[in-house]
DNA sequence: CGCCACGTTGAATTCAGTCAAAGAGCGTGG
DNA sequence: CCACGCTCTTTGACTGAATTCAACGTGGCG
């Protein structure tokens, strides 16, 4: 854990990388955002539902997640949240939290101000701009567990999660040879996936069986990518990476235009 | 149709008048926002999947709804859209739709540009952080049928989305005596809540036979409104209405400020 | 060592899917 | 006005994927 748990740092910038083209200022302030440094311990609650939300953060090391327990006591896990996530861009704005965000893992994170956020967005666009693109990558991976939850079988559900979380973790660099750790009970699975532990279980027997994975001390090798691709008929048109087009660059130009307005003003009142 | 049709005008102000409070100018602008006055008829795509979007939009009347279709030809249908909804704050950033939305029924809508929503953020703070509202609780909306697809059994799943209809058309004045407009078919139905047709019909039934609700003639009446959130477990946390706490008032009174400070230094340079 | 949480396996059960056929509603055109 | 064709709804019988219940295995840790 603490090798991979080292390699989290800076994960934030990595995974904005991706979207925007950031220069080495943008990257140092990323990665040093946050005034506190928080632990919390596996099992604890990070957000509670019901709470009024004090902050944003964002998670530098471990593992959280969003869920929902229902009335009759079910749980509904609804994201992982990784290194580099953030949570929760409007979260501000909220009368009450109405989902709980827990650590499953050991987890250290950063709380982020509203003014920290105000400031970057007017001194840092590209930032800003990148910011923005994650959270709507994170709607569609929303959406896309609806569809996984809605019109997929059990393997194709647990194979679509596997893809994404490989995806997730390269984005931040935390894949190695197809592996990366998979801290998650097969309990905590099927919260996700919306199955029962034993029948997670047993899907991924037949998944193994079928040499597509090995999965051991909480670390996941996937063997055959292109298989579990096809079981999850994943496609990656929802994750908005690769170049972006004409009007993205012009969005950008404006950006920093409207920007540069903004500052001169600000500076001579 | 056309009776109910006539009262969705000015559905946008409507919803967006229950998270902050509006001026006669602001639902002025809102009732009259978007340049264009498209149609389509039901079953046409109105943006498809792969497509670069071009602007963003305001459903005025009839239903539409964002789906994906999987490559062995099986569809989800992710939400639904009814008139005041907004299609999609974020959209012009986006390098292709990852996923498609289509008319229900025959669909007026009006398309607002860029530019247009930037003047209103700028002019109208309240109608903007209420826009954002929206958009959290649209997630939210999200969040939740995770939730319902994952826990909850055929019966709740319709419970569930039975309620959520009601209180969304509520909130736009388009519900009468526990009755609204629900011009579904049972396989729309089905590919919403991740089930088949045929099943879909036997809950109906079921639901009926109990006397619950009645559906004839796409009109559906819920009798027993208490039953139905029973049996949906439903919770209406995350519907983020009723009064707004204290940290919400501070918030308009910043953006408030914020806005006069930007205009004045617009004005003078 | 023994506890405890997690993983594994089997057998019985059940909820939802599949296949198939018949009925109801509606618009069109003869 | 009725017949036809279409889509949508309803119902029954059968199948199957996933759950439930229950037992046993296993590995880490105080």
């Amino acid at each position: 854990m603490a090798d991979r748990g080292a390699s989290s740092s800076g994960a934030l910038s990595r995974k904005l990388g991706h979207f925007a083209p950031l220069s080495v200022e943008d990257v140092q302030i990323l990665d040093n955002l946050g005034t506190s440094d928080e632990h919390f311990e596996a099992h604890r609650d990070i957000v509670a539902e019901g709470e009024v939300p004090r902050s944003m953060f964002v998670l530098k090391e471990g593992m959280a997640c969003r869920y929902r327990i229902l009335p009759d006591g079910r749980r509904q896990i609804i994201t992982f949240l990784i290194p580099g996530d953030l949570c929760d861009l409007h979260v501000f704005l909220l009368k009450a939290m109405d989902h709980s965000i827990a650590a499953l893992t050991p987890v250290r994170l950063a709380a982020v101000s509203r003014d920290q956020l105000m400031d970057l967005a007017v001194s840092r666009p590209r930032v800003s701009a990148a910011l923005r693109w994650s959270t709507m990558q994170e709607e569609a991976m929303l959406r896309e567990r609806i569809v996984s939850l809605g019109r997929r079988d059990a393997r194709g559900r647990l194979a679509y999660l596997l893809c994404e979380l490989l995806w997730r973790y390269q984005a931040i660099d935390m894949v190695e040879d197809h592996t990366f750790r998979l801290p998650l009970t097969q309990l905590e699975l099927a919260d996700t996936l919306g199955l029962t532990p034993v029948h997670v279980n047993r899907v991924l027997q037949n998944l193994r069986r079928q040499g597509m994975l090995i999965l051991e001390h909480r670390t996941m090798v996937l063997l055959d990518v292109d298989s579990l691709q096809e079981i999850a008929q994943f496609n990656s048109n929802y994750l908005h990476l690769g170049g972006a087009p004409e009007e993205v660059r012009r969005f950008f130009e404006r950006l920093e235009l409207e920007r540069q307005h903004g500052r001169a003003s600000t500076e001579a009142s």
